[in-house]
DNA sequence: TAAAATTAACTACAAATGTAGCTGCTCACA
DNA sequence: TGTGAGCAGCTACATTTGTAGTTAATTTTA
């Protein structure tokens, strides 16, 4: 079990993030379903994503019922919990743990608009209150 | 040419990244020098250590010089710009290019003091100030 | 100067990843 | 009920990555 009790430390490549997303997006669906979920975005042969559908059940990224001679996959863990692992180790690997500096990074790297940025002052905002009320 | 002007898209793979890190940090040096550099936090032997300065050097992300019989290694590319692309493709596997998402994500996830929300907090009213004088 | 220590170059090899092809079963439709 | 389309399972194969070992030249040191 790892410190935050996620107890999931999959390595889950890009290619089979691609395959991960549009089952997370719409819910338990077959191979046929992903498949044309990426056909607009991914030029990948029909194969290719039945063998990462197989291999991220294989590594436990996913799950499956039978329905007659067809696998329903659905997502064993979730976005968050992959998002969080994956965020984990970006963070190590680039800012050697350090968040104050990779927020920095992105807030100077990316054109946010003036909407985002006022969000995301709120949501300090409020994490500051609350930092304030726990004392 | 990369749409920043970056010119180049280098896949650092983690361990390269460990090896990266202590030349962008103390300027050019020798091999011995990232082996014992790397001595505290790693426990590698010294030919994987050379192995991958030598992957580097063929991947364009280190250049050397040559002294006597051995080479003085340094950056080719800077760490900001590795980060740079590192975090571009982070930001669009995990928040599908969604920067708002992935700030939001890492002030929840992460548990930033009092001072670190207020350093952001203030980076980003720069930020907007900028903003609103550029109008 | 002869032996010991360094160094870069080359070789090795398993696991992960990207990307498919082939095969045999089965289900729906003609 | 035969047949073609679709499906999962298995095989394939080049590349990248993690992690060394070996060798030959060279440099340092006793």
């Amino acid at each position: 079990m790892l410190e935050d009790g996620s107890m999931i430390d999959l390595q889950i490549s890009d290619a089979e993030w691609d395959i991960m997303k549009p089952i997370w997006a719409t819910g338990p669906c077959t191979a046929a379903d992903v498949i044309k979920a990426l056909r607009a975005t991914h030029d990948w042969n029909q194969s290719t994503i039945r063998t990462l559908l197989a291999r991220l059940v294989e590594k436990g990224a996913l799950a499956y019922d039978v329905d007659g001679s067809k696998y329903i996959y659905r997502a064993a863990i979730s976005r968050s919990q992959c998002v969080r692992v994956e965020g984990r180790s970006f963070l190590a690997k680039a800012f050697g743990g350090d968040v104050s500096a990779l927020l920095a990074h992105f807030v100077a790297d990316a054109s946010l608009s003036q909407k985002q940025i006022g969000d995301l002052r709120q949501l300090l905002e409020k994490k500051t209150i609350e930092k304030e009320k726990r004392k």
